[in-house]
DNA sequence: CAGTTACGCTACGACTCGTAGCGAAAGCGA
DNA sequence: TCGCTTTCGCTACGAGTCGTAGCGTAACTG
């Protein structure tokens, strides 16, 4: 969730309780919008209506449209796995086309996007997104490389420095790669793209076709 | 430029011309706004008054903010070249990082993201984007191709179907990975990272360190 | 000079923003 | 049960932006 509240098991504050329900209500709402109305025409009065809050409610809990939309998509995000399907390839593969079956949800595309444009002209709101959503997802590829290593794939890392450069090298390639296929070129990241992708990305240009 | 005129040389249509001083003018005030107020904060209201002509004008060339805005930064990605240095990793290398300095600029930072965040519920203003912008650039991708194949780095090409698919994935995965790496992490495309990822893009993952 | 188009300017209704103030509701401890 | 505290829904508000219409003037053509 990541909400900016004041957190440390505050335990039984005096006064009424935040309602939850409101909480889980908003956010789903907020995802409905984005999916009817796109980022740029998301107002936060008519998230309010939908959720069945009043717009004062919602401003107490989020600074703004921004930080809003960062909760309600990070969620999407949670449910990335990396099944072992015996080798590295295959492991790839499959979490790229999971990755990329999420990036395909209308709510996913303009808002991921959005805030991450916002994000250049705002040092807080990138730090929230790398907390919410990438430093999360980096844990794919770690997990990932150490099975490698294990299979004998991938020779075992020596300098740790230089290690932790190659994973968000790689990050960088897979995640990119896949949003500038499903936004940019807009045409879609199925089995025999990721395949390509896969082959190019373990073998180089050079490998066989 | 690709705004919507009527194109086809009309040649010396009655009645006053419009101003093409205007029109450099308010593509130069767009850039300097999305500099100082970022995407979201930018109003065509502002960008008329920097531009010193009036806000109606403005709205009788482009129909919103998302043609404008493309129309001011796809100038800023015409001057990408791709010198010969010799091997495929140094052009790959030297046009990599003519895009990432270009990419580090706060008008390109913040426009690009925008208006792809904006063409996901937009499909006219997507095909603008790749017209202007993305298929323009991927002719460098063609060029170091031949280039390579005729130094004899690379095999040369059968299928025309299945080289063209490749070409598709090699921009992708460029330009994605500069995107990410950029804006995403947030952290640079320097000499060091450029060196990797076109090790990686080249040899794979299985190559040598 | 008549015809046509672009221009600058002003004004407008419609909408969104983020905040303030109010009374009522919901939890807590005495 | 009674205060105390915090949240809630609601209404209202000034400020700002949007995109357009109307008007008189400027620029260019035949």
């Amino acid at each position: 969730m990541v909400t900016g509240m004041q957190s440390s098991t505050s335990a039984a504050r005096p006064g009424r309780p935040r309602s939850a329900a409101a909480d889980a209500a908003i956010l789903e709402a907020t995802r409905e919008a984005l999916v009817e109305l796109g980022w740029s025409k998301l107002t936060l009065g008519d998230v309010a209506t939908r959720a069945g809050v009043a717009k004062t409610t919602l401003y107490r809990r989020w600074a703004g449209k921004n930080e809003l939309v960062v909760d309600a998509v990070a969620a999407l995000f949670d449910e990335l796995e990396l099944p072992d399907r015996g080798s590295l390839a295959a492991d790839i593969e499959g979490v790229v086309l999971q990755f990329a079956a999420i990036l395909d949800l209308p709510e996913a595309k303009s808002g991921l996007m959005a805030v991450v444009t916002e994000s250049t002209r705002d040092d807080a709101l990138r730090e929230r997104i790398r907390e919410s959503i990438v430093d999360r997802q980096k844990r794919l590829v770690l997990e990932g490389r150490a099975r490698a290593t294990a299979r004998g794939e991938l020779p075992p890392e020596t300098d740790p420095e230089e290690a932790a450069r190659t994973a968000d090298l790689i990050f960088d390639m897979v995640a990119g790669a896949v949003v500038h296929r499903t936004l940019v070129s807009a045409r879609p990241a199925d089995e025999e793209w990721v395949r390509n992708f896969t082959r190019v990305l373990l073998q180089g240009l050079g490998g066989p076709a």
